[in-house]
DNA sequence: GCTGTTATGTCAAATCTGTGTAAAAAGATA
DNA sequence: TATCTTTTTACACAGATTTGACATAACAGC
């Protein structure tokens, strides 16, 4: 779901029209009141948002936006008139991830939204890395395109493994993020179940690789 | 350190005053050819690139930036003519991270500098001088952009000295930073793990100075 | 230049440590 | 109860680390 707030019908309706038809849900809204209720039913994934806007401008409401816990995270556009060098440079520092200048082409406009979804892939439901996919709402992974079943514990360790490719994960890091407490003692539990998971993942077992003395993580496939 | 890719003088010099003066260490590169010369030995922070380049232009070189693992998450910010719409696009689908619509201003410049920065703080930790450059989170070094496997001791050992170049580690130091307790006695442990990292190292090796009566230390320039 | 002294480089052997694995015990779940 | 998951214990082994002996290089004084 993306939010366009834009008091030109016109330019609000060519944007709902885009996004919608290159696959994204969108709804506009003229000033901020509307869409600060909108908001307060569903938190979209990306907001496009004029700066020019007749009672409360935009950089007002990206203000807001930053200011409440529940928004701040959601990434914004911000469009604004052609030489108006300032507002952007208020804008970027506000925390606004992105701008459009006025007049901007549509593909543009398509190109910045995907661009800055896929900086922030805040939560991609599924995770996948090589040859292995894991889906998290699902709570499926499949390796090599087979269905693999997984206990909790296996899930959750392949999920931080997926969730950062290529970065080692210490025994006190999976036990404080899996099991919420601290790796105390001697115990060869994590070993365990890295052990289970590349039996379980089969060709895909190689790619959870050890880092003697330090832990293990899941080999970035470049 | 940010590295500028620009073919017009005027400009570039332009761009490297501003950043210096911004507080930011910055060099200039004419072409690619040079540039990848410079990358070799030095990982930037960021990238500004021309995209209207001479002989190799700025789509291409982002296309090698981003093929590379060494140089991949690199945050790269284009700069391209006015209306040239199609090149944002296929920058930014490429995996640039922002982009500049000549000519802006300098001002301008640096807020976007500094908006990439910090979108990308949280990013990965890693260390470079010279041609290594080590990740700390994922436990991975690379020389002259090759990857090299390292023990847990000589990892800890390098990571101190890339952690403060040019700085001498006494054995005593190394001791107490890796091993945690006191250098006692004669022993030739530390002097064995800096062979091998030299070893290891190839090219690189050289870095690491011996300072006789001293200790060890990795060459900040070269 | 030499020479003796000292620090560092290198090697192979000895030792130590962390990890893989199996099997059994303990907990959950049904 | 039976079954599945999780944890623990025990042990073997590959690989990392350390050690001591010796070679080599650097330095100071002559």
């Amino acid at each position: 779901m993306i939010y366009c707030v834009e008091d030109d019908a016109g330019i609000r309706d060519m944007e709902i029209y885009t996004l919608k038809s290159t696959g994204f849900d969108a709804v506009g809204f003229e000033s901020g009141a509307p869409f600060f209720e909108a908001l307060k039913q569903e938190k979209p994934e990306l907001i496009i948002l004029d700066i020019m806007l007749p009672i409360e401008d935009g950089i007002e409401i990206l203000k807001k936006l930053k200011a409440s816990s529940g928004t701040d995270k959601i990434p914004v556009i911000m469009a604004t008139a052609k030489g108006a060098e300032y507002d952007k440079i208020q804008g970027l520092d506000l925390g606004a991830d992105d701008y459009l200048v006025k007049p901007f082409g549509m593909m543009e406009m398509v190109s910045r939204v995907k661009a800055v979804l896929r900086r922030c892939k805040t939560q991609t439901r599924i995770l996948t890395v090589g040859g292995i996919s894991l889906d998290i709402d699902a709570h499926t992974v499949d390796a090599e395109g087979k269905r693999v079943e997984l206990t909790f514990k296996e899930f959750e360790i392949l999920r931080l493994f997926l969730s950062r490719p290529g970065v080692v994960f210490t025994r006190d890091m999976l036990f404080a993020e899996v099991w919420g407490s601290n790796y105390v003692g001697e115990t060869r539990t994590v070993d365990m179940h890295v052990k289970t998971l590349r039996q379980k993942l089969g060709e895909c077992g190689g790619m959870i690789e050890t880092v003697r003395g330090v832990g293990y993580r899941i080999e970035e496939n470049k």
